[in-house]
RNA sequence: GCCGGCUUGGCGCAAUUGGUAGCGCAUCCGACUUGUAAUCGGAAGGUUACGGGUUCAAGUCCCGUAGCCGGCUCCA
């Protein structure tokens, strides 16, 4: 029988490409009965890869068009897009951008067809001698076939170049290195494709090496999913948590005390203070105990941990304090460094090590709000997720080795049941293992607790994420990510399991039979930090926070001046059990009010005119607009209360 | 830190080819007080981020610094 072609097989337009005995491969690919052929269809997660990737080669056609002497960098699909770079003598403007998109048009509706082409080494060179990058990922093939890094250009297998061909002339317009699969034609990139943003990076994601300049698009198998990508970009615009925390007058980052601290006004302090008194009741109820220690330290503490040694850049420069000097200049007596502490783990230690410890006393789970200060890269601060100074929910848990993985168990309910309860429900896992060049401790004792947490995170019943070489130092970590109100992923708290700190610190304890024995510790950041934590918050909510972290939960709103008084008295008994709760008595009108108190997000208003007051009621009206009116102030008040007490969002 | 962009009163924005800073909201004062998202009138508020330079003249052009934004690298 004659060998036959996706093209034959499958009519349905939106089938792409081809799974041929599990490997995705271009339509044109001639498959035998033998094979184990699946359609691959342009709205499926490979699919979109396909379309991405395409689009990508036809940005990157479309700049060589406009620019003959533009190098290629790589170009791959990304989350809901796809980027290609380039080495150019001037960065790309907003303009080329607008000329770049008319001219991916242009080549999108010539209808180009990717024609695959398998090429040996030598042939590649002699095609790609322009392309030095392109020359650089050929000469990386070797390491490749030797489970080396494998890209979207080059393969373990044999090298191959996608032809561009003009479907009119037969004519190559243009070709890439590339592995594929792509799509059969430009034209079903048809209109969904847009391009976003222009940036630099780095060739091969190393600072060693020169900055190219990227361009990021998104593609789309249609129009109307472009826009409804667009929508959720703006969706998220919308959430900032820059642009709540000035509207909403939480926190600012004045230019004054620097970059990355930000001070917290007011309303944004009210919200913090719940979100730290819940976390405190909950520390209290699993058996927690609360620990202070200092911001600065002398140096020894941070070279004893190994902070200094890993993490030196990333600290703030030590102060170097006490010295003294004589009229010459001769050093008189030695100064010491200090350091703002970018972590809290040694100063814990240190309260575990100042008495003797015993086994009866572990687990010891010693929990702070730590205030830490870290030297991020300025091009790195970002909000309050990227920050300066920064309060970290800390806590160190310290255990015999018999008690690692009950204790796990224990910290990881812990953490999701209490994420929980600040209302993120979506949770997955992300084990993150050693880093081969950066880490300290044997390969066993690594192995070990890689394995411990690795059956701990399955026994969660979550989805669990390798995340090759993302431990810290010291040791292995779970990290459980959240997914918020519009979908995004945020690393929330970690778990981490730590042989190797106790050993550093000698730390001990004094078993059942009397000999001295190393603890285990278990670093655990529930929040991370605090500041980072009130951002995902307050974008997760949309600044529409449930009542219990309402910096204003209910304003009193008289229809006219003479209500006023009665409110007050509705307002008073409400304050007196502790709710956040005021009248306002401006000489706005009140549909004024309505509109200032609805946008400030406060959950309840309380309306009362005549009617109401006659009644002994008041009129409840939400954020959203909807209304409830007449409900005895009784009714009200107990509605209120439950409201905060349970936690909901109204 | 690197690349690019941006920076006008508290906030959001205007200022033709360089010709001597305007508006809305917020604020303050006054009047009004009306059952569900903007009452009216008046006042005050800016050496256009900062520092240099070009020019008869700079918010507008050039250089430097800072901050912010988008990425890259980094993230204990």
């Amino acid at each position: 029988m004659a060998p036959r072609t996706g093209f034959d097989l499958y009519d349905d337009k939106s089938v792409i490409a081809l799974r041929v005995n599990g490997e995705l491969k271009d339509l044109a690919t001639e498959v035998t009965e033998a094979d184990t052929v699946e359609p691959v269809t342009i709205d499926s997660p490979d699919g979109l890869a396909i379309l991405r990737h395409s689009t990508a080669h036809v940005l990157a056609q479309a700049v060589q068009s406009v620019n003959p002497e533009a190098k290629l960098g790589i170009g791959p699909p990304v989350t809901d897009g796809f980027y290609y770079d380039f080495d150019v003598a001037a960065p790309f403007t907003p303009e080329d951008l607008k000329a770049l998109q008319k001219e991916m048009e242009r080549i999108v509706r010539s209808g180009q067809r990717f024609v695959r082409r398998a090429v040996s080494d030598d042939e590649a060179r002699a095609e790609l001698a322009d392309e030095p990058y392109k020359l650089e990922l050929i000469g990386l093939k070797g390491g490749a076939a030797e489970g080396g890094e494998e890209s979207v250009e080059v393969g373990a297998g044999e090298l191959t170049i996608y032809d561009n061909v003009d479907p009119k002339s037969g004519e190559t317009v243009w070709k890439d290195l590339c592995r594929g699969p792509h799509l059969p034609s430009t034209r079903l990139i048809g209109n969904g494709f847009a391009l976003l943003r222009n940036a630099a990076a780095y060739w091969r994601g190393s600072e060693k090496n020169p900055q190219l300049q990227r361009i990021y698009g998104t593609a789309w198998p249609t129009k109307d999913e472009l826009r409804a990508y667009q929508a959720r970009l703006e969706e998220a615009a919308r959430r900032d948590h820059r642009k709540l925390g000035a509207e909403l007058d939480l926190f600012s980052f004045p230019d004054e005390i620097g970059s990355g601290m930000a001070v917290f006004h007011p309303r944004g302090g009210i919200i913090r203070k719940e979100i730290e008194d819940y976390m405190r009741e909950r520390l209290v109820a699993y058996d927690y105990e609360f620990v202070n220690t200092p911001h600065i330290t002398k140096s020894t503490l941070f070279e004893v941990s190994g902070h200094l040694d890993w993490y030196r850049e990333g600290m703030f420069p030590a102060m170097h304090l006490d010295e003294e000097t004589d009229a010459e200049g001769h050093v008189t007596r030695q100064g010491q460094d200090y350091y703002l502490k970018p972590m809290n783990c040694p100063m814990h230690n240190l309260i575990y090590r100042a008495r003797g410890r015993s086994y009866r006393e572990l687990p010891l789970r010693l929990a702070e709000f730590g205030a830490v200060y870290r030297y991020e890269k300025s091009g790195t601060l970002s909000g309050l997720t990227r920050v300066r100074a920064l309060t970290q929910d800390d806590a160190h848990i310290y255990v015999t080795p018999d008690q690692v993985k009950d204790e796990l168990r224990r910290q990881l309910e812990f953490v999701l049941e209490t994420l929980r309860g600040y209302g993120l429900e979506d949770f997955y896992l992300e084990l993150s293992t050693k880093n081969p060049d950066k880490y300290v401790g044997s390969d066993e004792v690594w192995e070990e607790a890689t394995t411990t947490l690795r059956d701990v995170a399955l026994e969660s019943g979550l989805e669990l994420v390798p995340d090759p070489g993302g431990a810290a130092f010291y040791g292995p970590k779970i990290s459980v990510q959240a997914r918020d109100a519009i979908g995004r992923t945020w690393q929330l708290s970690t778990v981490q399991l730590d042989f190797n700190l106790p050993e550093r610190f000698e730390l001990e304890y004094t078993a059942p039979d009397g000999t001295r024995q190393r603890p285990v510790m278990i670093h655990r950041a529930l929040l991370g930090s605090i500041e980072r934590f009130f951002a995902i918050l307050l974008e997760h909510y949309a600044g529409a926070f449930p009542v219990w972290l309402s910096p204003v939960q209910v304003v009193g709103i008289p229809v006219a001046e003479e209500y006023g008084p009665y409110l007050d008295e509705v307002i008073a008994r409400l304050k007196a059990v502790g709710v956040r709760a005021e009248v306002d008595h401006s000489d706005d009108r009140m549909p004024k009010k309505i509109r200032n108190h609805t946008k400030a997000k406060v959950p309840f208003q309380l309306i009362a005119g005549e009617e109401d007051r006659a009644n002994g009621a008041v009129s409840f009206r939400y954020r959203d607009g909807s209304q409830e009116n007449g409900v005895p102030v009784d009714d009200a008040i107990e509605k209120i209360v439950e409201a905060i007490r349970s936690k909901v969002q109204v």
